[in-house]
DNA sequence: CTCTCCTTTTTTATCGATAAAAAATACATC
DNA sequence: GATGTATTTTTTATCGATAAAAAAGGAGAG
């Protein structure tokens, strides 16, 4: 008793359960902007547009609002939360703080597997570009997204926090919804390119200060562009999908 | 746009949802210990034995899931998680670095609305006694439990982030279950007793540096005895109910 | 008009049944 | 006796139907 660890046996893999699909799919859509804040999610509504039960539907809605994803009340559904300035604000701030300590314990403890995948995130990141060419303009590349939440991820993935790492993990979630939200460009970006490349530097050197001090940064910069961006735009109509 | 919070209409009370209310009992059930780590939750099993369907129950499930408190795995159903020594360790640090940063945060903010709710709830706490006499020699006092609770949220309520006060209140429910487990009693906090106390002076004096240490101090060394007590049972039969 | 009380409609939460998957068991083979 | 395969049993995930609650609509009184 008292240890071993509590996942799957490996090479077995085991079919997605509808509930979980619908879990990633939702989340996605929440955080890609496609619900405006404050939007009420009626079950019958998804039910249609995700083609599930009501079953897999709830408990899809009901992990996402573990997450402050989505809100929910008893008898009363589930909406998107009133994301907005004062959400932003607390957000940015909490994110900053456990990302500075999780870095500080993962440069702390730092080993050859933390490093090796930090590196490995990093070079991922570098590869991708960030905008693809759509018809309406340059969006945002999937997969670039993908490595950029990897990347953060690795900076604090030697923290041996499980907790620190999910909660991590679960702000930059939601961060993610303002920046879609506020529909962030390239131009509203200029001066800032190499942020993740001087973090990247700082942290593999292990330079624990100046690491934490470009994380707080990077952070709380992109918050402020956002609010920016959320107050010059506060008229606009929120999206629909 | 952009403002307001997510909280109901005030007045209206709300029949609580059979989900909640299963979920509030089998969180009790399990911060009490009353299965052990790693058990299986046989949906059919706890069905039965709370009186429910399955879909109030498996939602129940799923919110302890997304909290710590269960695992869930596709196909595989729920399980306690495998706590243990690392992962009480991996507990322990977490709820030490969060707690710090929130109590000194409430601090940084001190108005009078914390320190009204801090004293209220040290107060409370003062008021009780922790054990009550039962006939299997003395037990944990629910009531204390709770301001127990209330006081360790009182301490970061000021921190004005609520993505912060809900995890520590998660990990604060995890380090219960531990503290039940290893069925630790009053000896074995024999010259600790008045360690909330101090950190009650301290936080309301608004010394940050002396409150955090306290702070600090009191969670680590709760982890240890609770590990010293698990590594001197580790051959004691887990616990049914 | 505005408020209150009473339908009607819509939405949410829950049950019971069932398909699909995993685990347990039995059986055969080397 | 160990190993692999077929069969049964158990468990999990999901659907469709329905009761219960909330929201929306509407009629009448002040």
């Amino acid at each position: 008793m008292l240890e071993s660890d509590n996942s799957l046996p490996i090479g077995r893999t085991v079919p997605a359960t509808l509930a979980s699909q619908t879990y990633e799919r939702l989340r996605r859509d929440i955080v890609d902007a496609h619900y405006a804040p404050g939007q009420k999610l009626g079950t019958r509504q998804l039910s249609e547009r995700y083609d599930v039960g009501l079953a897999p539907l709830r408990e899809a809605l009901t992990r996402l609002s573990r997450e402050g994803l989505v809100i929910q009340h008893d008898r009363r559904g589930f909406a998107v939360p009133n994301f907005g300035g004062a959400h932003l604000e607390e957000l940015s701030r909490t994110r900053s703080w456990l990302n500075d300590i999780a870095l500080r314990a993962s440069i702390d403890y730092a080993d050859q597997t933390w490093v090796q995948g930090l590196v490995q995130a990093y070079h991922r990141l570098t590869r991708l570009d960030r905008y693809l060419e759509g018809e309406a303009g340059p969006r945002e590349n999937p997969e670039w997204e993908a490595a950029h939440r990897d990347f953060h991820t690795a900076l604090i993935a030697g923290c041996r926090s499980r907790w620190m790492i999910d909660y991590c993990n679960q702000m930059f979630e939601a961060s993610t919804y303002y920046r879609r939200y506020s529909r962030i460009t390239a131009e509203h970006r200029k001066g800032r390119e190499n942020e993740h490349e001087k973090l990247f530097q700082a942290a593999v050197s292990l330079q624990a200060d100046e690491a934490a001090r470009l994380m707080r940064k990077h952070v709380m910069e992109t918050a402020q562009r956002v609010q920016e961006r959320l107050l010059a735009e506060s008229a606009r109509p929120g999206l629909q999908s």
